[in-house]
DNA sequence: GATGCCGTGCGCACAATGCGCAGAAGTCGG
DNA sequence: CCGACTTCTGCGCATTGTGCGCACGGCATC
């Protein structure tokens, strides 16, 4: 049986983006998507598994709809203040992904929401050692995929430069950020790209190959330009 | 600062076994006790960091009290009913535990949650991987028992070392410090990295796999005793 | 004394990095 | 339009450190 989703998030292309994550990701319904609290409380009453929260909504809180939903829910969202973390995860999200993030971020934990469900459904009474390994299937490896000659540690400070430099930057800059060769800011920089989680754009104008800038994907509020 | 606990449980003699759990725990206050879902409220409203709430209770649902209560939860309940166990988790239990349990599983779960609010209490804003860890620390590795191949007394030797050393250090460090092999001191300071205990910071500008260097967590506000 | 378990060390496969360079991808001038 | 030149990227290879399977010693149990 497909798990069914409710994507609620006030700007549509995000919705869509999410909903067409969802809709990649095996084991899930086609998605249903709405912006507002009000709207996701009446679609969510006609039951829905799983519910994609952001927490900036035009009618109301999201971290009160998170508590009020009767479903499990992720939230998605640009707000980053560990405050907000801790009291979404004490009111019952069951995931929380800081925007911007990567399709395989929000694809891998679809995943392993579709095994923690399948291990609790698949029995009516659980014992202590199915409850521990249901919730760390939830939270077990929730990274990506990382092919070889790629550390966790590596990517997520490449990552994290690229996102403090607050404008694009070329990969001898992230190189000279992180204590890391060019070289290989440039293979972490390409890996991110081919993600999806970094944009790439080109600095012309000078002799020379151009050079490669790095920007993160923007996904939250607000107009694209 | 001391971490508070609200138990609640209408079995006295149970309530005050939990309270000896907790009170036989490093970094938590003299916790309190309530037999009742209206006195858990009332409890609670005083302001309180985490309740290990029984399900059954003389005067309500103790999972609608999960769902109502502010502060994180623990469940800890004979229900073992898998439907219960996701509706717990969906409103909010940090944690459940199926009666009867160890003292241990309790005691381990409590410092994985003294863990987990170090990590989102040490920062204003946090990153993905801070989120990740955090969840990890809690659900993870971390909130079981030592796994085997692991002697408490190696653990505490290595993880004095590490405390000791005032800088980041690298596994041979703590071999030779310790007197025992590097892959054993590896061992330990992976696993005490997973467990949330210890930092990984990663030694670049050699060719080769660059060095872990492993340095204690920077505790939240307040020293963690 | 035999057996089984636990924790450790050993040794090695391989993961992850930096180096250096070939060549890709531009600009510029004739 | 094309060749020369510049600047940057991508990649093969050597190096260094990690992670893991397995053997072994010690100890508890029968």
């Amino acid at each position: 049986m497909a798990l069914t989703v409710l994507v609620v998030d006030d700007d549509f292309r995000v919705a869509r983006l999410h909903a067409d994550i969802v809709r990649a990701t095996p084991g899930f319904a086609e998605p249903d998507s709405c912006a507002s609290v009000a709207e996701a409380m009446r679609l969510a009453a006609r039951g829905v598994d799983l519910a994609l929260v952001d927490l900036y909504l035009p009618d109301g809180s999201g971290l009160e709809l998170v508590r009020s939903l009767d479903c499990d829910v992720f939230v998605l969202s640009a707000a980053a203040e560990a405050g907000t973390v801790r009291t979404a995860l004490s009111r019952g999200a069951l995931a929380y992904l800081v925007k911007p993030f990567g399709a395989e971020a929000l694809s891998d934990r679809l995943g392993a929401y579709r095994r923690y469900r399948a291990l609790l459904d698949g029995a009516d009474v659980v014992q202590q050692d199915a409850v521990d390994a249901a919730i760390r299937v939830l939270h077990g490896q929730g990274a990506g995929t990382r092919p070889k000659g790629h550390s966790a540690l590596t990517e997520q400070a490449v990552a994290q430069a690229v996102a403090a430099a607050g404008e694009p930057v070329s990969a001898a800059e992230v190189a000279e950020q992180v204590g890391i060769s060019r070289a290989t800011a440039q293979r972490y920089l390409a890996l991110l790209a081919d993600q999806g989680r970094l944009d790439v754009q080109l600095r012309y104008g000078t002799t020379g190959r151009p050079e490669h800038r790095f920007s993160p994907v923007r996904a939250g509020a607000g107009p694209l330009s």
